[in-house]
DNA sequence: GTCCGATGTTAACGACGGTTCACATCGGGG
DNA sequence: CCCCGATGTGAACCGTCGTTAACATCGGAC
């Protein structure tokens, strides 16, 4: 019955994989490649190779499960880019590249995660639900400051829409994964993004 | 046991929707809010004021359902993209306006339609994926072809990149839905995909 | 008026999948 | 050496859901 708690949401962990570890990685692709609900539990399980029920030692339940995947990615990401804005300076327009920067990198580091995150929002317990979207809410905001200061003549509003816009064009990465080198496709979202992001009116 | 086969999957056919466009409607509807996978075939009935079983009537299982919509969807995305660069004329510029207005106007008519395509894709058996990816491919083709006479200079591969990129930046439209007047949402939309289409390098 | 096809309803079936339970195993600390 | 907590297994439980079956209704064609 005791579930531990994760050491922590947060750490990437790299370093000796706890088994707990080694199931959200394994789920994270497996609900990429199919959807988390046309993913059963002892197909996670064999990921890692245990039998179904194995899993309960680990997660209260498939959804905490997932809960605790698209906490960690949002945290990530909200925690990445307040860091990246605060190391680039003052400038707006240094900013918004550092932003790119790190947002083309985390999608094509993570693809499965950038997958699940936006594809199974929905099939997560209403509260969990909605402590994603307060995260992911809070790094929208963290965009849009940067993206009004840029252009103060345009209100928050479209800043808000140019941001949705630019994740959809940095996370199109899974659908086009792989042809490109990795450095020259980094390169090109960067430039597409910013472009986007600066286009005129 | 007789299952029509409809009029034509392509017919938006706005007169008088059959039971058969009121479901198709309806599922879309709710699928893009829940997912295909969470939607009962008692909702979709109770969508159109039926019983779950009285879908049978109309369609031979829930993924015939599922599959006629999204071939429906990637048909009507096909030929409208050909229509719109047969009739911008020779100028490669002025086919990709084309396109992108087509896109956006498509994306911001029906973002149900959107949302379910790019995430349900998966829950379908595999040969009807097989036959909307083989549309879907053909679609991407025809952008293919107008970005890479627009910068011959990049090869095909960058010009398949950047025509996922557009779609993920107008597709986001369903994310950021309905904070500016369509009017304004259309034209930011088109600006900042031209602008990502057309980025150097 | 009668028959039939189209369309619906309710009840039941069967499969799948998340979860729990009772029981093994095993390694380390007293 | 023994005991216990952590971890895993196979079997069983149970709800959900797609699908089918058997039976009503109803409107139009002849």
């Amino acid at each position: 019955m005791t579930v531990r708690q994760p050491d922590s949401a947060l750490s990437a962990d790299a370093a000796r994989p706890s088994r707990r570890e080694q199931i959200l990685r394994a789920a994270a692709q497996l609900f990429a490649e199919r959807g988390a609900r046309a993913v059963g539990v002892d197909d996670v399980g064999a990921a890692v190779g245990v039998t179904g029920p194995a899993i309960y030692r680990h997660f209260a339940s498939k959804d905490a499960m997932l809960a605790e995947m698209l906490e960690g990615i949002s945290q990530r990401l909200l925690a990445g880019a307040r860091e990246r804005v605060a190391a680039a300076g003052p400038d707006p327009a240094a900013q918004l590249r550092a932003l790119v920067a790190f947002q083309v990198d985390f999608a094509l580091d993570n693809p499965a995660l950038i997958t699940v995150q936006d594809r199974d929002l929905g099939s997560l317990p209403p509260e969990d639900a909605a402590a994603v979207r307060r995260l992911q809410r809070r790094y929208v905001e963290v965009w849009v400051d940067v993206l009004t200061r840029l252009r103060p003549e345009e209100g928050t509003d479209a800043s808000r829409a140019r941001a949705h816009a630019v994740f959809g064009l940095v996370n199109s990465t899974p659908h086009s994964a792989g042809r490109l080198p990795r450095a020259r496709m980094a390169a090109l979202l960067a430039a597409m993004a910013e472009a986007a992001a600066t286009s005129p009116a």
